[in-house]
RNA sequence: GGAGAGGUGCCGGAGUGGUCGAACGGGCUCGCCUGGAAAGCGGGUGUACCCCAAAAGGGUACCGAGGGUUCGAAUCCCUCUCUCUCCGCCA
């Protein structure tokens, strides 16, 4: 959520970052200060009259005290008439409370000053290429679902039996390298700083509020209704909530955190060879990284946390370029995000398999995390950051066509310690 | 799933309708004392919102969350939630 301070001290430039990422209608931020400004004054006028009905009552109290009482059950039916008004107000002014909350939620993060301006994402920009496009020829050009098939090392059909599509299942040395990716995923970021948790794969609704998955992307989560959970649609949102309304001391930032787990997304609206194989799926792991740090220091996080995917993918061997996103294709609470695409040799296609964002203040305003500075002892909103270090299913299946050869699926150098088994074959 | 106990400030822990934003102790911090320190003494020590150009100052709310009773609620009532103990079930 956006800082309500920055919209009544510069409404004028919430509007023109808000207009890069193509927000519509920016007549918004005048309707969140019109309704502010009425909250304002009515909060004011409730206060009065509470203040007036507690003078009263304490006078009550005193002349029951002095035993007064006559005077005392006088003073009452007008203490009666005030609090009444005042509950009045307070029910008028919480209505108004919602009515602004409604509006803030709706309004995204406001982006970076490098962010191009952008619709969609043919507008994002081309940072860096890495590799070389590997050239594939003769009959070893085959799309990572039929190797998958042809090496039983994952199975579509029995995800379908066991849950539906988009529920792969991985099998011997597919699974284990899947368990090799983690494992090496998770000692990389160990190395490099980074804290390990095992987080819980259900979130409730306040943690869902605080990364801003809800509401904006309830459609998105499965939901279990009993309990009203919801199934983390990635490992940012439990880790992010640890430090949820947390007060922290300057210097106890940095703080970096990895986890490993499952993700679940319902994918709602997709179709086609978007989803063929691995491209896209209703369950997938991932290994994320995620930092808290100051303003002063988060775009260079952001840069370091780029460097770690950076080397992740160079050790890997994939061919690799990194994209700043468009403010209409970054999502809608980071103010910049990098992703990064793996080149898949037999579809031809550039896969996501990072996106590594900078969210500023956006979240911990909705989680009201913030940190005592060392200076002068004011308190901050703490930046938060997070990148997947790195999503499997479609590294996975970069490798799988990228490393295909006539006796099989060469096993990349640094998992092979991991896996224990140099080809799929 | 059943029965019971309980959630108070940074921590411990009082408080069962008014003078309670909250005793007392610890912690932390500032000052005095000291060559320095300890002990001791004295002061300070929450958050959010509103008024105010700002500061000073003032107001309101907050004792797990939300409602209710009352002139007045940390204190009484209801709902929810979490923790603990016992029983049941179980990886």
């Amino acid at each position: 959520m956006l800082e309500l301070q920055l919209l009544r001290r510069d409404p004028d430039f919430v509007k023109k970052k808000l207009a890069v990422k193509n927000f519509q209608p920016l007549s918004l931020v005048d309707e969140v200060l019109s309704v502010d400004e009425r909250r304002r004054k009515m909060q004011g006028e409730m206060d009065e009259v509470l203040n007036k009905s507690n003078i009263i009552s304490k006078e009550i109290g005193g002349l029951y005290r002095n035993g007064q009482r006559d005077e005392a059950e006088r003073k009452k039916s007008e203490a009666s008439a005030l609090s009444d008004q005042a509950h009045e107000m307070k029910k008028e002014l919480q209505k108004v409370e919602k009515e602004l909350f409604d509006l803030m939620v709706h309004l995204p993060n406001l982006p970076h000053d490098c962010v191009p301006p952008g619709k969609d994402e043919h507008d994002n920009e081309v940072v860096k290429e890495v590799g070389e496009l590997p050239e594939l020829n003769g009959e070893y050009v085959k799309p990572h679902w039929e190797l998958a098939e042809m090496f039983n090392i994952i199975s579509w059909e029995l995800g379908v039996k066991i849950t539906g599509a988009g529920f792969p299942v991985y099998i011997g040395k597919g699974a284990r390298m899947q368990r090799a990716m983690i494992q090496y995923f998770l000692d990389e970021a160990v190395k490099a700083g980074y804290m390990e948790y095992q987080v819980p794969h259900l979130i409730n609704e306040d943690s869902g509020f605080g990364t801003g998955s809800l509401p904006d992307k309830e459609g998105q989560m499965y939901h279990c209704r009993d309990d009203n959970f919801y199934l983390i649609p990635t490992a940012e949102v439990p880790l992010t909530n640890l430090y949820r309304g947390d007060m922290l001391k300057e210097d106890e930032l940095p703080i970096k955190l990895v986890g490993y787990t499952p993700c679940f997304r319902r994918e709602a609206g997709s179709y086609g060879k978007e989803v063929r194989g691995l491209n896209r799926v209703h369950q997938f792991d991932k290994v994320e990284i995620v930092q808290f740090t100051t303003p002063e220091l988060s775009y260079k996080t952001l840069d370091a946390m780029v460097a770690h995917v950076e080397g992740l993918l160079k050790n890997l061997g994939l061919p690799y370029r990194i994209l700043r996103l468009c403010g209409g294709d970054a999502t809608f609470a980071s103010a910049l995000t990098y992703d990064f695409e793996t080149y898949s040799a037999a579809q031809k296609l550039w896969l996501e398999v990072s996106s590594v964002s900078n969210f500023e203040t956006f979240q911990t305003n909705r989680m009201k995390l913030r940190y005592k500075a060392k200076e002068d002892g004011k308190k901050h909103l703490v930046h938060t950051l997070n990148g997947s270090a790195l999503a499997l299913p479609r590294i996975l299946a970069t490798i799988i066509e990228n490393y295909q050869t006539p006796e099989g699926i060469v096993v990349p150098e640094v998992l092979r310690p991991y896996t224990g088994f140099d080809i799929i074959n």
